[in-house]
DNA sequence: TTGAGGATTCTC
DNA sequence: AGAATCCTCAAA
């Protein structure tokens, strides 16, 4: 991984290894990394839980769009929906068990001329990455990044720490875009961050301590 | 083979 | 508020 640069700690593969409602909010403030430079830190997460978790894709069990789900953690999964956005996933848990946390926005660090000319639509820095869709265009991430291992830095892309400690207080609410297990409150984000995603208004999102096992 | 629906985004 | 846009999966 040649290009991880010095003071940056790759995540090891036992931080995924985990339920994803607890690796969710410790990805915030984590740094999403690709090799051509471009760089953004997460400030906004959803879990989803597999086989206990009606809104997950892996819920009904393995198929061959979400067999990544299925695979070792610290993996990407990056999904297609909607006719034209993908998703990306950090795969979390065990082998066999599906679960995963979507990456749905991160504030733009380094390389922002390519972020920005993948994303003709962005305007400003708060457009860039700001929602599921977004960031995975923004980083170029797609079908062929689906199955690239985020530990070893497979494919150019990792997820790396600066030191930056995720929020003490994250923001917490319900997750958007679902229609079942509606009120589950997995999403979790930076308080007061200008780069989340600006979603429905039923959020009812709140301040609560975090939870830190 | 068919059709309904989707972990969204952008524009009107 | 509505359109865009096409892949996936379950059912027939």
């Amino acid at each position: 991984m040649d290009f991880v640069s010095k003071g940056l700690q790759v995540l090891p593969r036992g931080f995924y290894r985990r339920h994803p409602a607890l690796v969710a909010p410790e990805l915030l403030n984590k740094l999403l990394l690709r090799s051509d430079g471009r760089c953004a830190r997460i400030v906004e997460v959803e879990a989803y839980a597999g086989s206990e978790d009606p809104a997950a894709h892996s819920f009904r069990g393995q198929t061959a769009r979400n067999a990544t789900m299925f695979g070792p953690p610290g993996h990407l999964y990056v999904y297609f929906t909607y006719g034209m956005h993908w998703g990306s996933n950090a795969v979390c848990g065990e082998v066999g068990e599906g679960v995963g946390v979507l990456m749905r926005a991160a504030e733009p660090l380094h390389n922002l001329e390519l972020m920005y000319a993948a994303r003709r639509a962005a305007k400003r820095l708060s457009d860039l990455a700001s929602g599921p869709g977004k960031l995975s265009q923004a980083f170029g991430l797609n079908r062929d990044f689906d199955g690239a291992d985020l530990v070893q830095g497979d494919r150019g892309i990792v997820i790396v720490s600066d030191g930056v400690p995720p929020p003490d207080n994250p923001t917490v609410g319900p997750r958007v875009g679902i229609t079942r297990a509606v009120d589950t409150p997995w999403r979790w984000s930076v308080p007061a961050n200008p780069c989340v995603s600006k979603a429905p208004s039923r959020r009812r999102d709140s301040q609560i301590a975090a939870s830190r096992p």
